[in-house]
DNA sequence: ATGCATGAGCA
DNA sequence: GCTCATGCATA
């Protein structure tokens, strides 16, 4: 069915990092109707605007309003129904995206650094930095397991949730705990954990025929014949039963008391039992899993192993067990990562670029970084961020 | 909940 | 250098 433009550029449909999504069909997934994009959606009816991106780059940067007000209407135009700056309706929010920009833009002295200006004095500083939280940090509250409702399932006190054993995660791991030092050895585990490899593959048997090869007519007949072996291809790929899943998941985690950081933790510990390859999760990936912003092949990929940690945790929660838990350690604070932060006229102008032109060559990358004056890689992976994020929200719209 | 980043695997 | 799966950091 959705037979996934198949990776577009380069990556091929083996470029999953783990095999459990095998195949390639990439696009993310925002099953759900109630998907709020967090994107403009003015992207998606706007057409490529008629100047070039080479437009972009020359302008100069004292041009730069005027010329992204000249972008802006083009946009507008095309999605029909942009009145031009204060427009008074702030519920039209249709099209704000690029539109709501050219407000913005008009408003707002772009400066860009004209000429690589090395030492700019942007708004802000977009470097990753480091710095040490040797004296241990403030001791960090821990994440109130929501507990909301308690009803059918024996209620677990506090304590208790926090003392599941293996599947509920104790007390909380201080933030400060995810040094960057290490992060570099949870993504050793995480990149072989949970999807990568041969981690999942087993537990999901069925559903490895469907997707990858919708587009492909020897697939889309296995997959007919798996369905009439009974091996339901599509149970598991299919978008409405993932959406379904999620929405379940989310609510009996929740009666559980359980939180999305605490699923993600235990899940190792499940993996530990009963799924050998799975590590942990972060709080992130369930967030996503849960709201449907994750690939439809991570979905996929995920939920065998959410669902063994929802039966696991439930059962568990009937007998309510109590079981001291290895003590958090807390280790040296470490260096931590810094999150870059691209000001807003400088996120403008990469939007406005990225209708024109989403993959821009190193060159242009290099072009941009410095007419923004943003590091290069910043500018890089931004637009592959942008990439990804597009892809989801194009399936979700065709779903 | 989500922005920016990393790293594996591939081309 | 891209895609993809994921995560830390943060709003």
């Amino acid at each position: 069915m959705y037979s996934p433009d198949k990776m577009m550029g380069a990556k091929g449909p083996t470029g999953l990092h783990g095999p459990i999504t095998s195949t390639g069909a990439c696009f993310a997934g925002r099953y759900s109707p109630t998907y709020r994009s967090p994107e403009p959606m003015s992207r998606r009816c706007m057409p490529n605007p008629s100047y070039s991106e080479d437009d972009l780059l020359n302008q100069k940067c004292e041009n730069g309003r005027k010329y992204y007000s000249r972008i802006l209407e083009d946009a507008s135009i095309m999605c029909n129904s942009w009145s031009p700056r204060h427009n008074g309706d702030l519920f039209s929010g249709l099209n704000d995206g690029l539109i709501s920009r050219a407000e913005a833009l008009a408003a707002v002295d772009i400066k860009h650094q004209g000429t690589g200006g090395p030492g700019g004095l942007p708004q802000l500083k977009h470097d990753m930095m480091y710095h040490h939280s040797m004296g241990a940090p403030p001791p960090v509250s821990r994440p109130h397991h929501q507990m909301g409702h308690m009803d059918s399932l024996e209620m677990l006190d506090p304590i208790t949730s926090s003392s599941m054993t293996t599947l509920t995660p104790m007390a909380e791991t201080p933030s400060h705990m995810h040094s960057y030092g290490m992060n570099h050895v949870m993504n050793h585990h995480h990149h072989g954990g949970p999807l990568s490899g041969h981690s999942a593959p087993g537990h999901h048997p069925g559903h490895h025929g469907g997707h990858p090869g919708a587009h492909h007519p020897a697939m889309a007949a296995a997959a007919a014949a798996a369905a009439v072996a009974g091996l339901h291809p599509d149970a598991d790929t299919d978008p409405r039963e993932l959406e379904a899943f999620a929405e379940r998941f989310k609510q009996r985690r929740i009666k559980l008391g359980v939180t999305q950081a605490d699923v993600g933790k235990s899940c190792k510990a499940l993996a530990n039992l009963k799924l050998p390859g799975v590590g942990a999760l972060s709080q992130s990936t369930i967030c996503r899993f849960e709201s449907l912003t994750l690939s439809h092949n991570n979905m996929i990929a995920l939920k065998p192993i959410l669902q063994a940690w929802l039966e696991e945790a439930e059962a568990q929660a009937k007998n309510k067990r109590r079981d001291p838990d290895a003590p958090s350690v807390l280790p040296a604070g470490e260096k931590k990562r810094k999150r870059t932060s691209i000001a807003a006229p400088e996120k403008r102008s990469l939007e406005a670029y990225f209708a024109v032109q989403p993959r821009p060559s190193g060159e242009k990358i290099a072009a941009i970084a410095e007419k923004l004056d943003l590091k290069k890689n910043v500018v890089r992976v931004w637009f592959c961020n942008q990439r990804q994020k597009q892809k989801r929200m194009k399936f979700a719209a065709q779903h």
